[in-house]
DNA sequence: ATCATAATGAAAGTGACTTTCAAATAAAAA
DNA sequence: TTTTTATTTGAAAGTCACTTTCATTATGAT
């Protein structure tokens, strides 16, 4: 997950730019965000950040804020779930996922361009895409279950 | 939702070939999922089928079974939930779904080979994907809410 | 410092399944 | 046809991953 020069400031200006207030615990989360290589779901993301327990559901509402202005991407699980990932403003990626570990890898293929095309040829708008392949990772194909 | 000609005959024989029973529960899914032109809930799918409010249990185990030996695929919803549609016996499609009525066309796009090239190099196993386009469709644009 | 707006915390609520386990029923075997 | 065996079902409780409510607190623009 190599992240672009000039990513960090972006993001910093992204928020800048929203109506979103800098708080303590917004710090944290971002910091935890930036400091991870990969994806984490709301819960992990709560533990790297040092937040108690309780505060699940800051972090979720954090990240919807985060996603809302474009800069945190949320990664959906085969099952139920999602991860959440920091992203380049506005940008996003889709992802090879293992079902067994949830580490990812960036998929460099997207779709984007020739499905907006046929889904505006069939009338719809405001279109966004999911596209995340799933499978076992190599270090999950050697470890039972 | 075009149906390919010996497409009922193919999936009688996926049936007959499974260990699965075939049951008047089943037998009434089976028929709702035939009977409709589009993918639909769990729920929408007991209803269709006229059975008890408390059949839904049923309802997801056949779904989950019938997924098993290939004859219905799962369609993720953007926030949770899914949509099942009757599908020729290992096949798979992506779809454009919109996010307000649920109705689906179709995508002619399908990414699978060059994403398990993809996987493969990467050391992934048990690949699959999953691939859909949410946007609003025609109906639901003029329509408030 | 004031104040309008946004963020937080605790607790309860929600939606969409999933599990448990005993009872009923199919299909296979005798 | 009658057993036998495995599968299916039904009711009820459980689970998971959030989401909402609402009173309290904090932020940042003026």
């Amino acid at each position: 997950m190599k992240r672009e020069k000039g990513y960090l400031k972006q993001i910093l200006n992204s928020i800048d730019e929203s109506s979103l207030r800098m708080t303590r615990k917004r710090e944290r989360l971002l910091g935890a965000l930036i400091s991870s290589d990969r994806p984490l779901s709301a819960m992990h993301l709560r533990d790297r950040a040092d937040l108690p327990e309780s505060d699940l559901v800051t972090v979720y509402r954090t990240l919807e804020a985060f996603e809302g202005i474009g800069i945190v991407q949320r990664i959906p699980l085969e099952q139920s779930g999602c991860l959440f990932e920091l992203t380049k403003p506005h940008d996003h990626y889709h992802h090879f996922v293992c079902r067994k570990c949830h580490r990812t890898e960036r998929l460099d293929l997207c779709l984007a361009e020739e499905m907006e095309k046929q889904a505006k040829k069939l009338g719809f708008t405001e279109v966004n895409h999911f596209m995340e392949v799933y499978g076992v990772c190599e270090d999950c194909q050697t470890s039972c279950d």
